[in-house]
DNA sequence: ATATTCCCGACAAAAAAAGTCAACAATAGT
DNA sequence: ACTATTGTTGACTTTTTTTGTCGGGAATAT
């Protein structure tokens, strides 16, 4: 039950935006010092988020990323699932009941109605925290 | 956020030494056949449960596995535990918030909160549910 | 005795995660 | 125009984890 560091890194890089909101883009540089991840790794990690549509980029000096949204329209849930997939605990339950290829057992599966009840529970917490949520905590901790 | 098949399993197989509680040993090798678990493979998982205290073996003829305790004093999160160690989302949360060496923005990291949350939202799930519910469930299935 | 079944430790294949690199493209400031 | 800065891309590599497999041994019921 380990997020990636995908996932990890992907909220860490946005709430770092967030906190810098309004103040042109930022770049990649000082978000990955600022948070401890490797540069390059990182890049990889912002292209996803632009091509997903979460952020958008400017080249060049004084360039770097900003936003699209504001920080209390994007929730720690859209962002790991950009990053992550689908938030599935097992991978059955992205396969309908009825759809026999995944698990013979399917409909009638026990256990699965359990993992179904783990994956509900993380994303209500995960879908109600948006970036100004933490944005708003990270004020009071200073 | 994925259970890797040693929690998967593990809750599976041991679901199905509940379903047969009370009925003397089960072989590892009916448990694999019911549940779609390479045989080889499961030993592994139950020689885990078993140095956990969680099950008892009996060796030759008509032996294998027994519950060591009812179905209903055994909950899933405790079987997860088992299979997969202490249940958190990253990393940083097994280690005290004073503990620099792990994370060194630590007791002001806001994020850390977030899966501090995840974690607690997932740990009530899983153990608020027994062997004996899933069994339960199970016959009404029927 | 014998067939059955669990036990143990080593090994291995496969997949996923995590990170690195180099060449390229765009932009700001001069 | 030139230069330094910064993002873009895709391929590649390393490491770790997962998911098994195998073989010989030990215990037990019949």
């Amino acid at each position: 039950m380990k997020l990636s560091t995908k996932g990890r890194y992907g909220v860490s890089a946005m709430f770092d935006l967030a906190l810098h909101y309004g103040q042109g883009p930022i770049s990649l540089k000082s978000v990955a010092q600022r948070q401890g991840i490797s540069e390059h790794y990182l890049e990889q990690l912002m292209g996803t988020l632009r091509k997903a549509g979460y952020v958008k980029s400017l080249r060049g000096s004084q360039g770097g990323y900003t936003l699209t949204k504001e920080p209390d329209k994007i929730t720690v849930g859209e962002i790991v699932r950009i990053m992550e997939g689908p938030i599935a605990p097992v991978d059955c339950l992205l396969a309908a009941p009825e759809d026999n290829e995944y698990c013979g057992r399917a409909g009638t599966c026990v256990t699965r109605g359990v993992w179904a009840k783990v994956r509900d529970s993380i994303t209500a917490v995960v879908d109600s925290i948006t970036l100004a949520d933490l944005c708003n905590e990270d004020k009071q901790k200073e």
